[in-house]
DNA sequence: CACAAATGTAAATGGTGACTTACGGTAAGT
DNA sequence: ACTTACCGTAAGTCACCATTTACATTTGTG
């Protein structure tokens, strides 16, 4: 039940931005923060919340901390979406299912 | 791009539940309500922010309406997630492969 | 037409979070 | 050892959002 943690995470836009950033290739802090208009603090911290969701991993490497996307907290967004769409797709067919027969039977 | 407005609508806690709520089967406002430890307006404000992003849809039938769950938002989501799995796990991949060839050569 | 039920909307309030500045810590280079 | 570069953290501020109460609107019913 970690998929409330991604969604919260990614409902920021500066947050989003900054997984959009690593989608290109993994950066150092200082490497995200200068293609953003905020400052390098704000991205750090916004790097610790998209790690606590599983969306992103660092590795240290010298003085900086590279940065990329990591599996986990997508792969549980992913199963959420997936449960969502059996369920409720289903039932949207299934009610547009009924509807047919209703209306032509 | 609209997935950005569905991932801020399903950041909220409340909005969450609703959907969860809608999930087990179509409902109008008040029986959502009834399910959920905050008011009615609160319940049809969220439900309006939810509707925004085509995450929601609502047939009126008589006084009340009946919301049920909609599938533009949530297709809008599986596509952003779809291609952050092709981007993103294909690259962890190719790292995960460069460095497999690199310990065992 | 009056009344009740169901819902959307306006306005006010409280709390959470995003951002900045300032500071502390660690690793590399001279 | 001193300095520089890179980063995380603490404290403070400000805006936004979730919630509630009160009101307006629409539909069905007597």
């Amino acid at each position: 039940m970690t998929y409330d943690i991604a969604l919260s995470a990614l409902a920021d836009p500066t947050r989003r931005a900054i997984v959009a950033a690593l989608r290109d290739s993994p950066q150092p802090v200082g490497g995200i923060a200068q293609s953003l208009p905020v400052s390098r603090p704000a991205v750090s911290q916004h790097l610790r919340v998209l790690a606590e969701a599983g969306l992103v991993s660092a590795q240290p490497s010298g003085t900086q901390r590279i940065y990329r996307l990591a599996p986990e907290g997508w792969v549980a967004l992913r199963d959420y979406l997936d449960s969502m769409w059996d369920d409720a797709l289903l039932a949207y067919a299934r009610e547009a299912q009924k509807m047919a027969e209703r209306t032509k039977p």
